[in-house]
DNA sequence: TTTGTTATTGCAACTAAGTTGCAATAAATT
DNA sequence: AATTTATTGCAACTTAGTTGCAATAACAAA
């Protein structure tokens, strides 16, 4: 059902996007957030968000859920087929959506109702 | 630098991958194998199987890491940017690999290095 | 502005994936 | 058979994420 109260703590959490423009693991809002809410209240309000079209969220290269704002035009949720690549860079971590947009390969005998890519490199800082 | 001995751990997890021909989750293999071997022989293992070009790994829907064989004419160590998609079935979780290729998006300032693409939908069976 | 309802939170305990140090074991080479 | 050293088992650990429950705080209604 999502997000129904603005809570102190959503308010925190969103600021955090809203700041930053790029995905965020759970890992670092973790770090940011620890000493303003309990650990459970992120997850559960990211779980809330999402579900309430208003985060979404993915798999970094070494497994951590990273989460990122949905534009506000593709702001529907449960269909929100999320079709966005994201770019991860091998050396410094930092990960964002990237507003390319792919081709979803047909398979035989499949029905693929999601995609996710993930590409990793170098991003303009760390190539130098 | 990969695996040196053919120990009988070794023949036994290759023997799980030549009888599935799918991708395997380190869970599943875990349930599989855990009254032959101690779960670190087989993260050790898979490891070492991987440097070693016999296997590639990836990241499922939900943050379990697969393996898979790779096929033998893409064998080369260390420089196999392994691009092939994976589908994972959303219903029973089987995952396999795709032998379709798909194109490498450019991205401006970016190097991309390695790039990975999981389907998610219904396999045949599954789709009824 | 107080009161009542119930969504949300904190807490502590838990699960599960994956890692590590070290001593014991077993491939492979002589 | 003896030697070397890669590999393994074990136990203890780390870290991401989950859960049940009682306490708290949004927020709507009075």
């Amino acid at each position: 059902m999502g997000i129904v109260r603005k809570t102190r703590s959503v308010k925190a959490l969103l600021k955090e996007f809203e700041q930053n423009k790029t995905a965020l693991s759970t890992r670092e809002l973790l770090e940011r957030l620890h000493l303003q809410m309990n650990k459970s209240t992120v997850y559960r309000i990211l779980e809330r968000l999402e579900d309430d079209g208003m985060l979404h969220s993915f798999q970094g290269k070494d497994g951590l859920t990273w989460y990122a704002l949905n534009n506000k035009n593709s702001y529907s949720p449960s269909n929100h087929l999320s079709t966005h690549p994201h770019f991860q860079c091998r050396d410094c971590g930092k990960t964002e959506c990237l507003s390319i947009s792919i081709p979803v390969p047909e398979v035989a005998e499949h029905s693929i109702e999601s995609v996710s890519l993930l590409l990793v490199g170098r991003c303009a800082e760390c190539v130098g």
